[in-house]
DNA sequence: ATCGTTTATCGCCGATGGACGATGACCGAA
DNA sequence: TTCGGTCATCGTCCATCGGCGATAAACGAT
């Protein structure tokens, strides 16, 4: 399913290339860590279609700042977005955000196997 | 200011969810969220006993960057911190980074099967 | 046409993060 | 003792984050 990036049993690792890329899931990993970016994430996973709007008003943040935080989630692949005609959609992208927990736990994996 | 986001401790309602307290995760994942941390966590489980000194020699970051950072992680839960006489002693705790990665685990399945 | 709604972006500001050097404390060795 | 090495913390600087209001553009409805 996730690519064989880490190497298993084997006690050798290359020097310069590392099973995960630190500064990648670092990157995604930055984009989930704010409890508001993550609250949007699962409101837009439990209703099907999600404009700007329909966020601002579970969340008590203002527009602006609903729409700073889609923009953060788009740009880190998250969560894809779909002008419509008034109002725009999002909606999770399930495969990548299934990509950033299997790169977690591969780190995790390398971690906990590598010694 | 975002009192509204989540309710802390509060355990009156979400009967059925599967209680991804946003704010835990998303302050676990920040300390994760920095590639220099990453790389941390690589040297401290690839090595059974890591000083400050020795990460400092690997990345090219100052000591007291270095130091800053691993205090972040052990802050987080993420890292033991031992003090020795003269060389402190960190390693990767990795019941907690599991902990971590099966959060984010959780936070995605119920984001892809939350509908 | 105007009005109302939704959205993205801009500017601003306070708070935080991340980097560094300098410093002092601690410890082992000479 | 002194010297060298290690470490944590302090202060400083700069960049980024996170929040907001205001604004303009786009669109539907009237």
């Amino acid at each position: 399913m996730t690519e064989s990036l880490v190497e298993a049993g084997g006690s050798c690792h290359a020097p310069e290339s590392p099973a995960v890329d630190s500064r990648a899931i670092a990157t995604r990993l930055a984009a989930l860590s704010h409890p508001a970016r993550i609250e949007i994430l699962k409101h837009l996973s439990a209703s099907n279609s999600c404009c700007c709007r329909e966020v601002v008003d579970r969340l008590d943040l203002a527009q602006s700042t609903v729409s700073q935080h889609l923009k953060i989630l788009v740009e880190a692949g998250l969560v894809r977005f779909e002008p419509d005609r008034q109002r725009s959609r999002y909606a999770v992208d399930r495969v990548a955000l299934a990509d950033v927990s299997s790169s977690l736990s591969a780190l995790v994996t390398s971690c906990c196997s590598g010694r």
